[in-house]
Formats: structure tokens, sequence, C-alpha cells
DNA sequence: CCTATTGCGGATAAAAACTATCCACAATAA
DNA sequence: TTATTGTGGATAGTTTTTATCCGCAATAGG
């Protein structure tokens, strides 16, 4: 059982682009550049992310991404779930059915138990990882992180991220 | 997220072999025979669980596999963890180091919120399965399970099975 | 209008993991 | 002694993951 190094990736940048101002985006690139990423493959991760109304892109000069929601609207598990896809990490194959005695499939319309409590127990992970809000990500690294770190994270963040003429979707419409 | 088909068979195989009587063993063969599985693949698998204490493994004809304590004693997380590796889902590749600018490694001795919660999140699966034991699925597939099916197993077991001269660590001494 | 920047999607490929097979070997029951 | 079984290593095919590149569409700014 592995997930891929996106799922880093990508909850380290939507809690970046939680801190960013307004409906201004920050391009992918620099969201690469912040944390040592391959640009080129991280914008695949991305992409899930906006197939998933998680993200919103705006393409062109001054365009890049930003939050389609607040931040207190997204789970972990939203992003792992976009991420990572929706199934579930054990498949059943069926293999009870396998055998060399051939049955009748009238024999196993009901589920297979091991596939039931396999599910049972991802359901939990799932519950777990939806109790966990971006919101509570960035706030914990903003009262609890190390001063040094944040700092710069907020610069990083003032320095790369670029205002909106409009937005089809403000999420906080006008600030001086 | 996904978890290698060799968790399934070695599921049904440890639930197979909880079946068999006393300290009798079943073979491999027998095994991968009775799911439709690769024998030779599938005897890495049990090799796992083997490792990890769940099977005892007896050489020689009439040797085969048999649980190495009660399936009581057992549980699917035993089981996911042999086959799957005991190392967690999530690996933090600690990127939030990676940035452009470097800061004095005394900054990250806390640990990394987002690895904390994914974390927290996979313990919740683990406990989860912690709590199906091996004897539970058994026990649901004797009750719930279809007679047919049901049958077709113990009649297989039955068939497969092999009586030992004598255990090193035998789980039920005696038997007529 | 033109140019430069950015995201999008597809094609491609390198690397890793998973699945599967085979063989020589040790153990052992008959 | 022979046949059967598990063990471990070597090997290879397949799939998944990771990564790169290029052409395309959108668009801000001149």
């Amino acid at each position: 059982m592995k997930l891929g190094e996106g799922v880093e990736a990508a909850i380290h940048c939507a809690a970046t682009l939680a801190s960013v101002d307004g409906n201004s985006t920050m391009p992918g690139a620099a969201l690469a550049e912040s944390f040592g990423l391959s640009p080129s493959y991280l914008l695949k991760h991305l992409n899930m992310l906006t197939a998933a109304r998680i993200l919103e892109s705006v393409p062109g000069p001054a365009g890049g991404y930003r939050l389609a929601k607040p931040a207190e609207r997204i789970t972990l598990l939203d992003i792992v779930l976009a991420v990572e896809g929706r199934e579930p990490a054990f498949r059943c194959g069926e293999i009870r059915r396998n055998g060399p005695v051939k049955i009748d499939a009238s024999a196993y319309v009901k589920p297979c138990g091991i596939n039931a409590a396999m599910l049972r127990a991802e359901r939990a992970y799932r519950a777990a990882l939806a109790e966990t809000r971006l919101s509570d990500i960035v706030a914990e690294y903003a009262e609890e992180g190390d001063p040094r770190s944040f700092a710069a994270s907020c610069a990083f963040v003032a320095r790369h991220q670029r205002p909106q003429k409009s937005s089809s979707n403000p999420r906080n419409p006008k600030q001086t």
C-alpha cells in the first residue's frame, strides 16, 4: 500500500494557495520552485485538483492557480481522492470463485466478507482524512510552525502571487 | 493508493488454513488451485506470512502450511502488514525543505503537520484492520456465506489437508 | 495586432513496482 | 532412494509511476 508522491505535493501546494490574497493566482512554476519539484510533472497533479474543482486555473500571463473554494471546505480526503483516484485501495478480485470446483454464480451474490472488512477499514481511513481541513493545516502551520519557515513561505507567496482583474467566482471580492 | 493482489490471496489462504484440522498442513499448490492463482507467485506471499510468524511451513512430502497461532490471534492488519510491508502509505519527502530559500535545519525539528495528519488517518485504517480477526472472517463465512460454496471449501480442505506426525507448536495436540 | 506567459492535453520515455516463472537446494515421508 | 514440498535467488514480462517535451488555446500588456 503506497500513496504516490503527488499527494504530498498536492497538499503542500493547496496549503500554499490557501494563503494567497483574494482572487490572486500563483503560477504552477512558482509552486514547483517552492518545493523543489519538477514543474512539468507537478502540473499534472494540479490539473487533477482543477478537474476536481479544488483549484481554479487562469490561463495567460498573470495567470496561475488559486483555490476554488474556501480552505475550510477543502479536506485532505478531497485532495487525496482527486490525485489518487476514487477507487478503494483493496480491489476484490473475487478469487473465491476461481477454485477448481465451479459453483453457480448465485452462491456469490453476497459480497465477500474479506472485501467487506477491507472496505470498512478504508472507510475509517477516509473518514479520518475528511476530518482534517486545509484550513486546519494552514492554521497549525501558522501557529505552531517555525517562525522562520513560516515567514519564508509568506514572503514567497507575496512575491509570486498575481492579482486578477476579475473573477467568475471571487472568494474575497474586494480588498485594499 | 493501491494494495497488491497478494493481500487478497493471503487473507483467503489464511482463512482456508484456519479450517484445517489440528496441526495438519495444506500444500501451497493446493491453496493456489483453490483460488485459481499462480502457484509459484503465491508461494512468495505465503513466504511473507511465514516470515511474519503468521503461518508455519513444513517441508517434505505431506508438508505444507498451517497457521502458526490460533485464528483468534491473527488480525487482518497482521496479514496486510506482512504482505505489504510495515511502512506507512504516506511517506513524507520533506519537500517543505526543498524551496529555493534555504533555512537552517533547526526550523524543521517539528514534524510536518501534513505528515502528521496523513499518519493519523493511517492509524485509523490500521486500527480498523486490527479489529477484524481471522476467526471473524471464518465465522462470518460459515454462518452467513452460501452453503454451497462453504461446503465446497470444506470438502476441498478435507481433501488436501495432511496430518503431521508431530509438531513443535501443536495447536491441537491430539484428535481422533 | 503582436508577443510573451501561462495552463492543457497528448505523446513519449525512463524508472520503479508488481506479477510471474524457473531452477537449484534442503528437508523429509514413504 | 525417490518423490514431494518449501526456500531463495535469478530472471523476465507487465503495469504503474514519474518525468519530459511539444503544440495548442487563452490572455494580459504593449
